[in-house]
DNA sequence: GCCAGATACCGAAGCGCTTTGGAAACTCCT
DNA sequence: AGGAGTTTCCAAAGCGCTTCGGTATCTGGC
């Protein structure tokens, strides 16, 4: 079914249909009515393609996630991201579109991305610290949002991202005034702008106390359970251990509580755990206490954010650059309490 | 850039410059790399939208996504199996559009999604016993494949599972093997597919050597860590507790593992547990020596087996149904160990 | 009763591509 | 040299929609 027949159907033209169906004004309220009725009636939509050419607009958004060729992991965050930029889509009669890429030739990719025309506009996923795709993408002129940032950038752009600086900083603070002294930071990717600044919020605190980072504390690498399990368990059989720990994900934690419990040891008595928490549905820190103290900020609620601001700079192209800082909140968890006494 | 400009800047006609560019045999060689050079310099790129117009199809594959309203939890498999489907489109030159759905007007979902016509084919995730979608996409007559099955649907389709009811029988055994009689299920919820076959094989590893499933040592729900502690804490508070469990996913069996050590008890000791394991790359069950025992089975791969499958459907529509059943891998961990003597 | 201005509709062009149905130009054979 | 057969190219139609530039018909004011 399409319009011809549609129109034919209906004994009227193409043009008076299409603009009933559309909205317009120039059209009768019975005619429009009758238009819409028998539209539902035989399940005629428009052909998107169609219509894409015809507007020059795809109604569609893509979504680019890298996937490292060297870590072959998919970011667990992802899932949610996407559901909450769905709802926005779906809201706004929009599609999206993925396309998970290596590492290689992103360039090329963007510009096909571009050429083929079949989104109206770009989410950048997992941005480095000097990431080239916000360049490249402003000079390409489609309009995109990004999830994170890329601090030594100095261009503008719009971007949602959590605090993660002040998160960080707020929660080593928070393990500070409980009397630590010998915190460990086991971080994401340090590449990755989230770790970069989630590190120096954690140094900014520690210097706060007139204390540096010691580097037999620090950890980074790719978020998993046995990363952390591993990091801690290191950490754990230096001498003079670390008698709390902060990290950057659920998953990474859990593992850091393994590492506890093997170490014959009791995570919120011996050591204190904060984590970073993306509130992932599948993920969930406790149904109501939570496990892990931890700051929180919802990756999902971060989708709809940029998913709207990505629509509305389609709306509107001359819309300038918006960030927009997401504070996480510090939620208290069981898994943090006063520092032992010195255990040398 | 579009093919009329190309082709004015060629000085050849849009007719071979498409040719050219399509691999048809009547264009000359050297005007076909004259084309390609031009195309590859002036980057230019086949709009999608008007190519998929002429040619009636349009390269794109559609993942729909439930998200239950109730539980509004995206699962976590999700994103694995995309980044397998992925490969293969990217291979094949097809794109990937989401969408995710709630659980009302399915139906209505799938018929835009097919007038639309901006999908040659459909993934459908998560199915129920008696998945109405499978009938309706039939019907509907748009190529799709389904990851999982529907036990209660007698009509031929496409599908790609794991051998669900043969894993959870054998997971069974090999606790019975080791002398457990008190084994406990914490499946997912039991009108998904996959929870209810691994119900079956449970039961019928038990039936096997005479025994009965124990109502008190079985949950169902939606698999969170919290869940799987909570389930398995009332369990271990049983008089008469289970001495080994089986659970549906490593993030359940991340809880059970806390509740084991709350309980003070020791897993792979006094309790023993076996995991399903999707084999997530954000989820890795241990670098090398995995930490549960688990019936492995990769659902990156399942994404890639998946995509090929509807790829194949979509070239030659007549090709019949195809079922794909992938066996899962009995991996020994760390966290089975034979039955303690009984702890009356 | 006539005309300006709404109102309600329509024809046809055009979006960028593929593809049908030729048509030149060239090769080869007799 | 003349035609059959190849090779290489092209003009134009068509995919399903939107939208520009009309054209009838109706209304109201004088």
């Amino acid at each position: 079914m399409n319009l011809k027949q549609l129109a034919a159907h209906l004994n009227l033209s193409q043009t008076t249909v299409s603009r009933a169906l559309n909205g317009y004004p120039e059209v009768n309220e019975q005619t429009r009515k009758r238009v819409m009725e028998a539209a539902q009636a035989l399940n005629y939509a428009p052909n998107a393609r169609a219509k894409g050419l015809a507007t020059g607009r795809a109604m569609a958004i893509g979504h680019v996630i890298p996937m490292s060729t060297q870590h072959q992991m998919m970011n667990p965050v992802f899932g949610d991201f996407i559901a909450g930029a769905s709802d926005e889509y779906v809201k706004a009669g929009y599609d999206m579109t993925l396309s998970v890429t290596g590492d290689r030739d992103e360039e090329e990719n963007y510009r096909r991305l571009k050429a083929k025309g079949n989104v109206d506009g770009i989410i950048v996923h997992g941005p480095s610290m000097k990431d080239p795709r916000i360049p490249f993408l402003r000079q390409l002129g489609l309009p995109f949002v990004v999830h994170g940032r890329a601090t030594e950038l100095d261009v503008p752009y719009s971007w949602v991202d959590v605090n993660n600086t002040h998160a960080f900083q707020r929660a080593t603070d928070f393990l500070l005034d409980l009397g630590h002294r010998r915190i460990a930071l086991i971080n994401g990717l340090e590449f990755m702008d989230f770790a970069y600044r989630r590190r120096v919020g954690f140094a900014q605190a520690l210097d706060g106390h007139g204390l540096l980072p010691d580097p037999r504390y620090m950890a980074a690498g790719e978020m998993t359970e046995s990363y952390g399990f591993e990091a801690a368990s290191r950490m754990l059989a230096l001498p003079d251990r670390p008698t709390a720990m902060i990290t950057s994900s659920v998953i990474a934690a859990i593992g850091i509580r393994r590492a506890i419990h093997a170490a014959g040891l009791e995570m919120g008595r011996d050591v204190s755990v904060i984590t970073h928490d993306d509130d992932l549905s599948f993920l969930r820190n406790g149904p109501d206490v939570p496990i892990f103290t931890a700051t929180r900020s919802s990756v999902y609620e971060a989708g709809r954010i940029a998913a709207a601001m990505l629509l509305a700079h389609i709306a509107d192209p001359d819309l300038p650059a918006q960030p927009r800082l997401l504070e996480a909140q510090l939620i208290i968890g069981g898994s943090t309490g006063p520092a032992p006494q010195d255990t040398h």
